[in-house]
DNA sequence: CTGTGCAATTTGATCGATCAAACTGATGCC
DNA sequence: GGCATCAGTTTGATCGATCAAATTGCACAG
């Protein structure tokens, strides 16, 4: 196989000089246009595409962003990750840059794999997903200068007016919000919210959109609307068994906001017939059975998750402190995806256990 | 922020030259004992990493490999082939590669990006996914010279003998097969299969997994075995408007065997509950509705593709001429994930169109 | 006519590693 | 002693690009 050309081949070729060439690609407003029509026809004839590691070896960059795999996506919404991937992956190409994968066992091997790439000079940003409460990744990428975003606010105290790093994020009150009101608005009255327990910011988060939404416009009593709000982990028997047990007590409740389609999935099997659930990530199971779900515009998040990284120049990927005053984040809006609610609807068979 | 440490620094500081350095990295068995400890030292107080741009402009090796990300994944078995990028990821790690992702809109311009990721020597190998029949890729990829492993047959005339390239798979004859007798033997006699039309090799050997197994044990007669054959798109909605034809036909049906779970959600839409369904690619939708599956060992197959590319020596990727005469094929056999049949079932609610 | 300024282009040095060849001692053999 | 051998180590050259500084050519003011 013939050694693949070269700038100084090319510069050859058009009959300037490899700087020449090396200018026609990086900054052709200084090359004539007579002369830089030679040479991409030249470059255009010999094939010729520039060796990625030598003019990473020489510029201390490599267009490239790492981010973690998770090691194994939990359950159904495990796939909203992947989804992001795909738009990371299809952003990044479109502004000339490469995506690499990782994998971490925990936070502290997910900071030694950061370091290596980076001292490698493999990587020079990093998408972050899965970001929690005074997460040890960002304060190191922070302390050691890396550029990075979060998909997910830092969830600290001012996390929008003056964030710590770049983030990126969908605002999930806004899409329980939109939900609840929907659901109010057909009819409903005693809506119920199944999200997950603890104090995970997101979480957090989406119980609130439904709880102001119900304040707002469901009319019941602060006390009545408390038993409606319902707390289990991410599955689908852990979300059935909760809203079994509201029921059994004999709870009335018109309709269901789930923080995701897991618990959704669970809400379904509980409840009869009749009753709107909705999910939240618009999983392909959502499709598959006709369930209403939030939608979070992941390419938008991605494409904005570059273009912070990215800087206003857009050119390169640049640190924290050497950011503009522009700002630091972005809010996305998540949209309600309505499907027909009980087109289809899950029940126990008879001859369950 | 200091300079990093260079093989120069490294060695300066353990008072032996660069290339000894290098050769405690690379060749350690040419570097006396003491010597090495001493250099290992350094490296460690220095905390030196290789600058793998630097490595791989000299050796012209990047320890990368690309693997396409298709655009959005279809449906519920999408997730398939990211669990397979998880466990993939995973397993590069674990033998010193990276995994690079690419996007791509159709077969010849994934040749296109192929082409730029190699020139630019930013990957030296590929995994390719969902190859089909005379795929333009492979042929692409065997005249450049380019290694690569596919994730699927090549679906040739001998390809378990003499394939062209290597290849890892899944026996998918072997897994509905096997799901079929298990059904047999749980007692039903009429056991339908539900899957893709055309002539997708993949599609056509679960098939005849089938079709082999109820002509070995069902005693049927063979135009009774043709009746239960069903075809229908990878959807949840043809997968059950097919099953619903047959049965509104008047067929007898006591269980049904799917392609995916994609159609198996289909046919558990369109059954009466109490008629076990298998599915195909153990999704996590399976999981979370009791719906037995088929699962696909995506650890063990990932591992296998990487092995058969890094070669005997399983130091370096290696073209497909300088293999030896090692098998250069690998084909793994699915497990059945069996799940309480009917624990749960999907019927249509009252209030359906 | 000379020199300044500027645009366009070229030349020399460099990024950090590895390859290839040369070197240094110590050993052993005739 | 003289010389080949060999393990262990060092030196010079190189991979392909970009940066920084030097150079060329040309227009124009003094």
């Amino acid at each position: 196989m013939a050694r693949l050309p070269t700038v100084t081949d090319v510069g050859h070729a058009a009959g300037v000089s490899r700087q020449t060439v090396s200018n026609v690609l990086n900054s052709p407003e200084l090359v004539k246009p007579a002369t830089r029509e030679k040479v991409e026809a030249a470059i255009a004839s010999l094939n010729y595409r520039p060796h990625a590691s030598a003019r990473r070896l020489r510029t201390r960059k490599s267009s490239t962003l790492g981010i973690r795999l998770d090691p194994m996506s939990n359950g159904i919404s495990g796939s909203v990750l992947d989804r992001f991937l795909h738009a990371l992956t299809e952003q990044a190409d479109a502004r000339g840059l490469r995506v690499m994968l990782f994998t971490a066992t925990d936070p502290e091997d997910e900071i030694r794999q950061i370091s290596r790439l980076r001292d490698g000079a493999d990587v020079d940003g990093f998408v972050l997903t899965s970001t929690f409460y005074e997460d040890p990744r960002t304060e190191w990428l922070i302390e050691n200068d890396v550029p990075f975003v979060t998909f997910g606010r830092p969830w600290g105290i001012d996390d929008l007016n003056d964030p710590l790093h770049l983030w990126v994020d969908v605002d999930g009150w806004s899409g329980v919000h939109d939900a609840t009101n929907h659901l109010l608005e057909s009819g409903a009255t005693h809506v119920s919210y199944l999200g997950w327990p603890s104090h995970s910011g997101t979480g957090d988060d989406r119980r609130r959109g439904w709880r102001d939404a119900m304040t707002e416009r469901s009319g019941l009593a602060a006390n009545t609307i408390d038993r409606l709000n319902l707390e289990a982990e991410d599955g689908v028997t852990e979300g059935s068994s909760a809203l079994r047990d509201l029921l059994d007590a004999g709870i009335q409740i018109d309709a269901v906001v789930c923080a995701s389609d897991t618990l959704a999935l669970g809400a379904m099997l509980a409840t009869r017939a009749g009753v709107p659930v909705v999910g939240y990530d618009n999983t392909p199971v959502a499709d598959a059975i006709g369930l209403s779900s939030v939608e979070q515009p992941l390419t938008e998040v991605a494409a904005g998750a570059l273009d912070l990284l990215l800087g206003p120049e857009g050119r390169e990927i640049v640190g924290w402190s050497e950011q503009s005053t522009e700002p630091r984040h972005r809010l996305y809006r998540p949209r309600l995806v309505v499907r027909e609610p009980t087109a289809i609807s899950l029940t126990r068979s008879d001859t369950s256990r």
